[in-house]
DNA sequence: GCGTCCAGGTCTACC
DNA sequence: GGTAGACCTGGACGC
């Protein structure tokens, strides 16, 4: 027995500029079937219990199965991390407003682009940012496999779930550089899940922050190896797009799409971006993926 | 086969 | 507040 959950979407949403907005979707335990556009996702449920949810499109709503039956709660905890993960409460009113007015941005509108895939929690997403830092995609696949596969609840189908920050706590510092392959970012591996774990940081709470920007990313920024990059990078699953998150990949890409070849200062990059504030981060990144989805692949990555 | 470079950067020490 | 040098890993590349 299998159970069914349909969603509504808000105007402008497209399922699959959400799914393939940037690189998580490819990350266990996202697990993207890209010919029939099924996006497959692991859920802890707390309390020893992981399920396999299946996420489609399907006549403007989000249909989500679960493979196999599932209580009240369960079933309202599945919704709310599937709204999460899709953004679907986010409201971008202003934001396509504001693309729709410049000539060469209107796509982003027309297309709905601009809603960036995100884990349930803000911990799922701040591990893996600091695990795609200073080395290949291949490298941060291994890492986030390898700790999910070690580490993550167990699902009916033997799928696993993201590990939650205790059972992360428990692993040694080794366990992180031999199994993982984590390297130098080991240590900071284990001492975030520690201090999450124990409560003494509340990562969950950046979500409902009130702090200004610069005052969250500093506080963020106290997590090792959390840089600008991946703080900026975080503040973006937050909701807050004025920081550009700039790496090696963002980089070389405009200077093939908008400078012609050269490369450009990272003042200069914002300086192109500057009219869309405070949607500046945003714009800047939808127009490096634009060619993601032209023909429905994800060749160009 | 071996050395070097560098990926979706950050930390520390020192100015 | 700004910057050199070190840092794990593994795939790509030149020789």
């Amino acid at each position: 027995m299998t159970m069914k959950l349909s969603i509504p979407v808000p105007p402008n949403f497209s399922f699959k500029r959400t799914v393939f907005s940037h690189g998580w979707c490819d990350l266990a335990p996202f697990d993207i079937d890209q010919r029939k556009w099924v996006l497959k996702r692991v859920i802890d449920l707390g309390r020893g219990r992981a399920v396999t949810v299946a996420i489609r499109e399907q006549k403007n709503r989000i249909t989500v199965t679960a493979d196999g039956p599932l209580g009240k709660r369960d079933s309202a905890n599945v919704a709310r991390d599937v709204r999460h993960m899709l953004r679907l409460d986010d409201d971008l009113t202003s934001f396509y407003e504001i693309v729709s007015r410049d000539s060469g941005f209107e796509w982003i509108a027309d297309s709905g682009a601009g809603r960036l895939l995100r884990s349930p929690t803000v911990f799922e997403d701040l591990v893996k940012t600091i695990a795609t830092t200073n080395c290949s995609w291949a490298l941060t696949d291994k890492m986030v496999s390898s700790l999910v596969a070690a580490l993550g609840r167990s699902a009916g189908d033997g799928a696993r779930a993201f590990p939650t920050p205790e059972a992360m706590a428990r692993e040694s510092e080794i366990f992180y550089r031999n199994e993982v392959r984590a390297g130098y970012r080991a240590p900071f591996l284990k001492e975030l899940a520690e201090r999450v774990a124990s409560g003494e940081m509340d990562v969950e709470s950046w979500l409902k922050s009130e702090l200004p920007t610069s005052e969250l990313k500093r506080e963020m920024k106290r997590v090792k190896g959390v840089g600008d990059y991946a703080a900026e990078n975080m503040l973006r699953f937050i909701g807050r797009y004025d920081g550009f998150a700039f790496d090696s990949w963002v980089r070389a890409k405009f200077a093939r799409t908008r400078n012609g070849g050269r490369k450009a200062s990272d003042k200069k990059i914002a300086r192109y971006y500057s009219r869309f504030a405070p949607w500046q981060g945003l714009v800047f990144w939808c127009d490096m993926t634009r060619d993601w989805l032209e023909n429905e692949t994800v060749a160009n990555w």
